[in-house]
DNA sequence: ATTATACATCAAAATATTTTGATGTATCAA
DNA sequence: TTGATACATCAAAATATTTTGATGTATAAT
């Protein structure tokens, strides 16, 4: 259950969460799914603007959903499986989930 | 991959973030982890207002997250595992991706 | 050195989400 | 039928996120 998972993790778990709340985010997330591409990619494959995605590839590099390695003037970005693991774990103990119903309010 | 899921599911995933992505919602899943609450138990456990409970039950029943069963005066809400499915392919789907390193910009 | 490319960062504007407090509706008990 | 409880809904205010366009930095080619 989420609360034997620590505040630390429960924390990173809502950081996950934000960073897969937007469209867009789901959108580059789903390109870099065939292997690294670079800003340069998604400005080609999604027609967003360069500051646009460097703005929401921050918001993954900061979840800690995905990695980057430059080479040269290029950086290529691509997914970090590990990061996935917490989520798992989490819809694991979502869907385990003992219904015991309990009465309300008493 | 998320490719190959259909529009109307990746509009499905995108309504599932977006509600996860609260950590007000993220607490109150939680509580519902035990079974049933109704409004008035999250508001002992939290001590968040009921206006502001009733928004965040909203965004989650609107999400099919939470379910609801009217019994009186009180509506008991509880976790509906089925909505779960379609994040758990997700992700099953992003942790199996193959990293065939592709060349950027070519 | 100069110019072009790839990307990051910034501040301001646009937009979206959340919170608050008030009011509304239905159920129930006296 | 009056009053209390449980919750929903609403509009306004507060707050947070996203977008835009400009500027900055590093690399590389000429």
């Amino acid at each position: 259950m989420l609360k034997e998972i620590s505040k630390v993790k429960k924390e990173n778990i809502s950081k996950l969460m934000v960073s897969f709340s937007d469209p867009f985010r789901l959108e580059i997330i789903d390109l870099m799914m065939d292997g690294e591409v670079c800003v340069c990619d998604i400005m080609k494959l999604t027609k967003l603007s360069q500051s646009r995605i460097s703005y929401h590839i921050k918001i993954l590099k900061e979840a800690g959903v995905i990695s980057d390695r430059q080479e040269g003037r290029w950086v290529y970005y691509s997914l970090n499986k590990e990061s996935l693991f917490l989520i798992k774990e989490w819809i694991t103990s979502f869907t385990d989930y003992s219904s015991n119903r309990k009465r309300c309010c008493e």
